[in-house]
RNA sequence: GCCGCUGUGGCGAAACCGGCAGACGCGCGGGACUUAGAAUCCCGUGGUAGCAAUAUCGUGCAAGUUCAAGUCUUGUCAGCGGCACCA
């Protein structure tokens, strides 16, 4: 067959017909299946594109043969960093550099044979849909879910740039190696904290994987523990987070947090220098180096002292990065005798060490920070574990110094980009009114072309004199235009809802196509987004919802994972470590079906791995097999009426392959379905190698496979499927049904274990009862032999597989 | 460092709920066809010992639970993904 042809003109006549396209007035169940779609910072498809789109493409076409109405669309997550940079360094404006990938990537992704359906395309960085990225920001806004506060940037004093993280290595400025310092910006933040809890409690009902929901959950990092209040001796007031609150009289100092508001202030003339110092220092160190527990504990006093609460004590205060200003209140107890942490830090700067928890079982070593019974605690002494931590939160509430809280890890998510290339936050400075949002109607704020992108202290659309100048929407006056841009992980929080009503101008979809077609029944992509992109959409979905946009609490039912496919020397593939292997000489030598083929069975779908083209001619051997006995058989006459062993035999391989395909298609299990679909065919073919045969059943069976094997390689079906005389496209065939009677057998065979161990096999008529089957075992002559003169102790049977006789 | 995952023949992998480890395929060995090669077809193929029947070892490593462990538990080593401005 020559596949060249042989794809085009399926192609050519899918589109004619608009196959591919969602059918609104369809009665069958719909089915929402979805890719992530495609960020295109090069020209090309590469295998990561193909390994994430071609099987999943095999899905949604077996659920369509199934009788599903089936909805799969494509389009492009536009904006982002590398066109920009790709900018800065060539010169090609991103959305020209961008337009012309799209158009590349495009184009392979129809010659790839997909059922996408292009009619509901979407382009991030097109007008008509930032427009409604904007105006989901101003719904927002007005709903109190995105608000400005002060955040750190990384910030390169030499180039006066913002950096990414991806742009920092090893604490350097990637292009021009300077020392990276983190430096305060007034930013955008959407209050995902506000939904941390429902985040948290949705997991449970989703059909996720495991270890994605787990991730998530540790993300969102629920912990119940006890705010409490320092007093200052400057009238300021520390509060810390702790979940060991019953640990509060061994409190021997507290810690800011270096980026705490207090640091500077609290700070005595005399510590002043070493705090201003410790401060500069540690805003060069990165949060995870910070988190590291090997790493040594660094920090400064204050001069400062706070009281304790619960009795009286004046402690230090003290500034240490092992304090993030992000997490809780950016400030900490510390109780160096039972946290580790703490009891390192104590230990350096020799700070009191005080044991407050004694271990019930054995000596207590410190530090000692399991559960135990409070000591040296006044009156709580005695108490255990969250008895005591509930008695303490009680105490300190009543005498109005804190109490129980509920605290989360999930922080709230920065928006704001100093950068161009993403769609402007729709904001305007008003001198006199303040902060003010752009109105609906004067959406969308438009993307500049003309701009400056060489990075000199100020974001891109800051230097735009035309765009930034503008007058308040309220009063009227001069104002100026937000110059930063929003994250594109907003633009790509609800292009899923778009899908459903990718045209309309004057909303950002209609809700009751939105109702009708969504939630997503299955969301295919890659595992790295578990814990961002999956969480942004999930509080999107909720925000809108509470916002009456629509009428569902999740965007993703059921959510697969693909894994990643190395490059041959087992590295990620990029240019820099050479590994890059290209799918477009595969494509052109063996065809889109064979490629496509050859992800499914050589690499577990959710695993990946690296790449290795080894079996890839095996598949091109094997689709030969199939067209070649496909055509034999179709000249075959009908008829031929024995139905004996052999009959038997080869309808049991036909349904059985029907049974195994079906689920293991349904669990993207693509390896093994193909696997399946060859066994088939070797059956196939030792039955067509009998002198005498039933042509009808031989015929059925073949026909089953095609039909079987259409979602796996559909044009290479299609083609079949025409020349076997069959009717219209092969994927409007319903899917082949298991027959149950053809899957029961007279016998199975047992394995027969003394001691555990395998002494032969035996057949074992269905249905047998396990006395049966045990008096069966004990009456074969590598049993008795065995066990000659030995007493049988007990017997297990599992049913279908083996009989394991245990004697003394 | 923290969170999550993975580790099975020469290779890609399979193994439903704890039940015959290695399905399917590659590679390799042998054979058929052929003047020859290619292609195709048939047989064999985890390691070790043995002519063989067979024995014995075997799922990163070390323990444990169980009649039975690739699968469960604990520890450990290695690799991968994420860590909030790559998307």
């Amino acid at each position: 067959m020559n596949m060249k042809d042989v794809e085009r003109k399926w192609q050519s006549r899918w589109e004619k017909a608009k196959f591919n396209n969602f059918d609104e007035k369809s009665n069958k169940p719909k089915k929402y299946i979805l890719e992530m779609f495609s960020y295109p910072s090069g020209a090309k498809l590469h295998i990561g594109h193909w390994y994430n789109y071609g099987p999943t493409d095999s899905y949604a076409r077996f659920k369509r043969m199934q009788g599903y109405n089936v909805f799969q669309p494509m389009g492009f997550d536009a904006f982002g960093l590398p066109a920009e940079n790709y900018a800065i360094k060539t010169g090609v404006h991103p959305k020209d550099s961008t337009e012309r990938n799209i158009a590349t990537m495009e184009g392979q992704l129809r010659a790839m044979g997909a059922m996408f359906d292009w009619s509901s395309e979407i382009k991030t960085c097109e007008e008509d849909y930032y427009k409604w990225t904007q105006w989901m920001f101003l719904q927002l806004y007005k709903r109190g879910l995105a608000y400005r506060k002060e955040a750190p940037v990384n910030w390169c004093p030499s180039c006066s740039t913002v950096l990414a993280n991806e742009q920092v290595v090893n604490g350097a400025c990637e292009r021009c190696g300077s020392v990276v310092v983190r430096k305060n910006l007034t930013q955008w933040f959407f209050k995902i904290t506000e939904y941390a809890e429902e985040l948290l409690t949705g997991l449970e009902n989703l059909d996720w994987p495991e270890k994605t929901k787990l991730m998530q959950k540790n993300w969102i990092g629920k912990s119940t523990g006890c705010e409490i209040e320092f007093d200052c001796d400057t009238g300021d007031k520390i509060r810390v987070f702790t979940t060991r609150c019953d640990t509060v009289f061994g409190v021997s100092y507290v810690v800011l947090a270096p980026e705490h508001p207090l640091a500077l202030k609290l700070a005595t003339p005399e510590q002043l220098p070493a705090v201003e110092a410790y401060i500069a220092e540690t805003s060069k160190v990165n949060e995870i180096d910070r988190l590291s527990t090997t790493r040594e504990k660094t920090g400064v006093f204050t001069g400062a002292y706070c009281t304790n609460p619960v009795n009286g004590k004046k402690v230090p205060i003290y500034l240490a990065d092992y304090v993030l200003y992000s997490y809780g209140t950016g400030a900490v107890m510390a109780v160096p005798a039972h946290d580790e942490r703490d009891f390192a830090f104590a230990t350096k700067y020799g700070l009191p060490i005080v044991k407050v928890i004694e271990n019930t079982h054995g000596e207590t070593v410190l530090p000692f920070t399991e559960d135990g019974i409070m000591v040296g605690s006044l009156n709580f002494d005695g108490l255990y574990g969250e008895e005591a931590r509930s008695e303490v939160a009680n105490h300190i509430a009543k005498i109005g110094k804190g109490g129980k809280k509920v605290n989360y890890r999930l922080r709230d998510w920065l928006v704001s980009r100093q950068r161009y290339w993403g769609a402007p936050i729709p904001v305007v400075y008003c001198p006199v009114c303040g902060t003010v949002p752009v109105p609906e109607k004067e959406l969308p704020v438009r993307l500049p072309y003309d701009v400056e992108f060489h990075p000199d202290g100020k974001s891109p659309l800051a230097k735009h004199e035309k765009f930034m100048h503008t007058t308040c929407p309220q009063c009227g006056c001069e104002a100026t235009r937000e110059a930063d841009t929003l994250d594109t992980f907003v633009c790509s929080s609800w292009y899923y809802l778009r899908y459903a009503d990718p045209k309309n101008d004057r909303e950002p979809f209609d809700r009751e196509k939105v109702d009708k077609l969504l939630p997503v029944d299955t969301y295919v992509g890659g595992a790295e987004h578990a814990c961002m992109h999956l969480l942004y959409a999930r509080f999107f979905t909720k925000a809108l919802r509470d916002m009456g946009y629509l009428d569902f609490d999740e965007p993703f039912l059921r959510l697969v994972h693909q894994g990643v496919i190395l490059g041959p020397d087992g590295n990620r593939m990029s240019k820099s470590h050479g590994n890059i292997v290209s799918p477009d000489d595969y494509v052109e030598t063996y065809g889109a079906d064979a490629f496509r083929l050859y992800l499914m069975f050589g690499f577990s779908y959710t695993e990946g791995g690296p790449w290795n083209d080894d079996g890839i001619k095996a598949i091109a051997r094997f689709m030969e097999r199939v067209e070649k006995i496909v055509l034999k058989v179709t000249d075959y006459p009908s008829g031929g009426g024995m139905l004996g062993a052999e009959e038997k035999k080869l309808n049991y391989a036909r349904h059985f392959a029907i049974s195994r395909v079906s689920r293991d298609m349904e669990a993207f299990s693509f390896n093994t379905a193909v696997a399946r679909l060859m066994e088939l065919v070797n059956a196939v073919y030792k039955y067509d190698g009998l002198a005498e045969k039933n042509y009808t059943l031989l015929k059925n069976t073949v026909k089953d496979l095609v039909l079987l094997m259409a979602p796996c390689a559909p044009h290479f079906c299609e083609e079949l499927w025409e020349q076997m005389d069959g009717k219209g496209s092969v994927f409007e065939q319903p899917y082949p049904k298991e027959d149950p009677n053809a899957l029961v057998l007279d016998e199975t065979e047992y394995a027969v274990q003394v001691n555990s161990k395998i002494v032969c096999k035996a057949m074992v008529a269905n249905g047998s009862s396990n006395d049966e089957i045990r008096d069966l075992a004990l009456s074969l002559p590598e049993v008795q032999e065995k066990t000659a003169g030995k007493e049988l102790k007990k017997c297990v049977v599992v049913p279908g597989r083996l009989v394991n006789l245990i004697f003394g």
